[in-house]
RNA sequence: GCGGGUGUAGUUCAAUGGUAGAACAUCAGCUUCCCAAGCUGAGAACGAGGGUUCGAUUCCCUUCACCCGCUCCA
């Protein structure tokens, strides 16, 4: 390992204001005094997230023959939550030290009984039960309905799923089926803005894989998804994988790696591949009593896919993007605040500025917006100073505009100024559709 | 949940036991206006609830939220 880059703490601060300020995110049920661990994502917070997502289900689903995808429901039966083992391994014993006040799960104690805080002998609380899913009732009469959970990860929509694609889609292993959706953890210490939240969104692939190919896979996945973050332009630098050692791998996993982001506090993960090897699939073939695996007509074998699952967090991952590309840079004396995000991440592709409030640059500015707000998630604004709009732009990210002025009536051209650079081009009108496409 | 810190316009700060100032941002007007320009004007805050007090943003209590640590694992 070369000299590692450190972490920036002062960044927290600025990107949590930015989002604020430019509406990205905003703390949730705010006038109400706020509600932990819940935030609300503004006008350009829910572009750029849906951007964050639409690139992930472009890479994993759309330019891959082999990967199909599921929407699934959020509400579950207990039964699925017993065979995934989660409402078993979810649920931590929690004791606290009476002397010192200090908390421990009881499993990580040693069996003397002493506190590792304070030295004090047989000072612990009974153990209480922490379980980390959310519980509902289906069903409007209360006590009566159904006990039913909020799912703490979109994996096992997929594994319960399993033959029902698998059939439909007519799809062999090594194939995959992916999701983007909520999922609910009542963690204990939630924090970190949006990093850990009760309330999430996952991006989430089980890969099906015959199990002599899993070694295979497990590699192949880690250095894919390391990549896709570096494509959408995260310096290499900030990235890295780290391969989980054998203590803190989860109950369901034989090998993990995570890819971590070196965030304002340190490094943190924004996704982890696992080989979860055939246990979701076995489990809930016991515990279901469905046959839940795979004929190979051309071997003639049969075999329970192990899987790969890259999962990710769509809403820290949304928060690295924004990280990763906060800039604060002299022009002259002034400081200029820039999201150099990529073009397929920014909130707005396009802004249209109108140089003048003048109805005859609005007119003709409008129809350019028309057009391109076809094809690109297209900004309009015609208020203030043209460089003023420039630097509102520059700080949500938005990597062109398009000025109209009063040039544009007589030469029917206008000027694209790029983000990154703030270099102009001048071309003609009719052009900038085109010229736009080239360069997303 | 425990310990420590914080809470004043959108943001960053200021002041005060007698009900709050600024900067930037925002909005409106003027300006043929290409990188946060200028001029004029406007809206906008003491996290919430109790208590002490003639009076509380200021003191006390509670609560809520955020940050740091224990925690984690998307």
């Amino acid at each position: 390992m070369s000299e590692e880059p450190a972490p920036q703490p002062e960044l927290f601060d600025q990107i949590v204001n930015l989002c604020k300020r430019r509406g990205f995110v905003f703390p949730s049920a705010e006038i109400y005094g706020g509600f932990r661990s819940t935030y609300d994502y503004g006008p350009v917070g829910v572009l750029m997230l849906r951007h964050v997502k639409d690139a992930w289900w472009r890479s994993i689903v759309q330019k891959r023959h082999d990967v199909v995808g599921l929407d699934a429901s959020i509400l579950g039966p207990p039964q699925v939550w017993a065979a995934s083992g989660h409402l078993q391994n979810f649920t931590d014993p929690l004791v606290d030290c009476k002397e010192c006040g200090q908390r421990f799960r009881e499993d990580t104690l040693e069996d003397s009984g002493s506190c590792p805080n304070c030295g004090a002998a047989d000072s612990f609380t009974e153990a209480r039960q922490f379980n980390l899913m959310f519980k509902t009732q289906a069903g409007p009469v209360a006590g009566a309905g159904a006990d039913a959970y909020l799912r703490p990860e979109t994996a096992q929509g997929m594994f319960i799923n399993y033959a029902n694609v698998q059939l439909a889609s007519r799809k062999k292993p090594p194939f995959g089926i992916a999701q983007i959706g909520k999922s609910f953890r009542n963690e204990i210490t939630p924090g970190n803005f949006v990093f850990r939240t009760r309330e999430f969104e996952q991006m989430e692939l089980e890969y099906f894989v015959p199990p002599d190919e899993a070694d295979k896979w497990y590699e192949f996945w880690c250095n894919e998804r390391l990549r896709w973050y570096i494509d959408l332009g995260i310096d290499p630098g900030l990235l890295r994988l780290r391969p989980h050692d054998h203590g803190e791998l989860s109950h369901y996993s034989s090998s993990t790696s995570d890819v971590e982001f070196l965030f304002p506090w340190g490094w943190g993960e924004l996704e982890g591949i696992a080989n979860r090897g055939d246990y979701d699939l076995v489990q809930h073939s016991e515990h279901s009593g469905h046959r839940l695996d795979f004929f190979d007509q051309a071997t003639n074998t049969r075999y329970v896919p192990h899987v790969i699952e890259p999962a990710a967090g769509a809403t820290r991952t949304m928060m690295a993007f924004l990280i990763a590309g906060y800039h604060v840079e002299k022009v002259g004396d002034e400081d200029r605040t820039v999201l150099r995000l990529h073009p397929r991440l920014a909130p707005f592709t396009v802004s249209v500025l109108p140089l003048s409030r003048k109805p005859e640059l609005i007119e003709p500015s409008k129809k350019l917006f028309a057009e391109l707000a076809e094809h690109f998630s297209t900004d309009f604004d015609e208020t203030q100073n043209i460089g003023r709009r420039y630097r509102r732009q520059d700080e949500i990210g938005t990597p062109y505009c398009v000025t109209y002025d009063f040039e544009s009536l007589d030469d029917g051209a206008v000027t694209i100024r790029e983000r990154d650079t703030m270099d102009q081009v001048r071309i003609p009108l009719e052009g900038v559709l085109a010229w736009i496409q080239d360069h997303v």
